[in-house]
DNA sequence: GCAATAGTGTCTTTGAGACAGTATTAT
DNA sequence: ATAATACTGTCTCAAAGACACTATTGC
């Protein structure tokens, strides 16, 4: 095929986010209230246009910091305190998706610790910490006047389908402890699974295996008693990304 | 940020595919040979670009067909003779990947059973099997004449992506299936395996492993003696899609 | 004392991997 | 007969899951 400049349809390519955080036992995703048409006042994913001269992974780390100021953490460098998993999820172009234009959208996965509470960037939009699953099947819920309505254009497939990504990853990954504060206690990090999955995991073969696992997590020396109960060893996260043997989700 | 069509940056969007199928013992991909310049010569994956009315999936199927004659095999509707397993990639959209201009290409791959030749579309590129090994490490080989440099463009980096798919997500899937004919035997579907992962694997265990996973395989009646030695039993793909227990590839 | 959380030990079952041995074809 | 491939059985070890038990805090 000739290279023909007038020959291709023109695009626009955004990226959009799924930002998975816990909160008190349950999974979040940032969302935005959109105050414009189309989808006003529906929940939305935040996200934005890839400038001329940007690549997609740069597009998403400054959307990411522009929203939540987390930045995005580079394996290869040293761990920042405020630093947040970022990887791409998969791009979403179908004609329809955007009734103003043909928009091809590079979603990308971030999964940050608990955040005090989002600050919203330079423009007034807000931006909340709201339930996976009440923005996935918000017929359910909506109590205190929140808009139960489903998310705008198609994010709530690209909500889906990042919360299965990170729902999978930690199983063969040490990607759960992108969920955990820098320090944290093998308590802490079941909730986190807990909360991911869904589901309720003995605490007792849960700290057998995570503690006997290589590499993945890493004794500090120190203790908290911020869970109440007998004080907790705390662990940061070992240098293993993946992990062998596997955490395995319960099926049923 | 409010939506002006002239504030963003015009992209072209393309569709490149990494189509894998087994040769003679060997994991080979779907090649053609660049005739003009950039890279003239260098050899590229088959791709090209998305119509204005078309969504990527749409896309990517339609270049699979041209370039093969394979349909996209859909997981509702029945089995076609020639179906092939079509699945989204990742999106490569750095700002210099092409030279000419600004291309997010959106990635996807294809698994393909063993088929006689690739048939050139209508136009008149040469297209071939290529072993994996052969493009992604041109150095080591090269006999008969042929070109020794790298894929090109990115190329290179997208076929290892999706390499590494095929490889992990056999492992959990039956998508090894793919790879075979219609009805096949354990011992072709191991040489699968074995091609794909680069390793060997003890027929014994493999037999009794992947009879014994529910819906993985469902015996048609048939046997075969084409492999030489006692007839085996023939199967076809299971219901199953997810495979549990799993496969697992050997580590070391 | 009680409640709560942390952590260890022990038993059973499942499955992975090594490998002996039998079955059925082509030559 | 020999070689080649297909298949079955048996052993050992690793790990998952169920669950009894002990440890250390706050109240």
């Amino acid at each position: 095929m000739p290279y023909d400049p007038s020959a291709f349809p023109p695009f626009a390519v955004t990226v959009d986010l799924v930002v998975l955080t816990v909160r008190r036992h349950a999974l979040c995703a940032l969302a935005v209230r959109r105050g414009e048409p189309p989808f006003q006042g529906r929940w939305a994913l935040p996200g934005g246009f890839v400038r001329g001269d940007e690549d997609l992974e740069t597009a998403a780390a400054r959307e990411l910091a522009e929203e939540t100021g987390l930045l995005a953490h580079d394996p290869a460098g040293p761990v920042a305190p405020n630093a947040a998993h970022l990887e791409q999820l998969a791009t979403y172009g179908d004609p329809g998706r955007d009734p103003r234009m043909r928009v091809v959208s590079v979603a990308h996965l971030a999964l940050a610790p608990d955040l005090p509470a989002p600050r919203p960037g330079g423009d007034a939009r807000s931006v909340s910490w709201v339930p996976v699953e009440e923005l996935l099947h918000p017929a359910g819920y909506g109590r205190d006047g929140d808009v139960r309505a489903p998310l705008a254009f198609d994010h709530a497939r690209i909500l889906a389908d990042g919360v299965e990504r990170a729902r999978s990853k930690i199983e063969y990954s040490s990607l759960a402890t992108a969920f955990c504060p820098q320090e944290f206690t093998v308590g802490e990090l079941r909730r986190v699974y807990e909360a991911v999955w869904g589901v309720a995991l003995d605490p007792r073969n849960f700290h057998r295996k995570v503690t006997g696992t290589p590499g993945f997590l890493v004794p500090t020396g120190g203790t908290t008693t911020r869970q109440g109960g007998r004080p907790a060893q705390l662990f940061r996260a070992g240098g293993a990304t993946l992990l062998n043997p596997p955490m395995l989700r319960p099926e049923a």
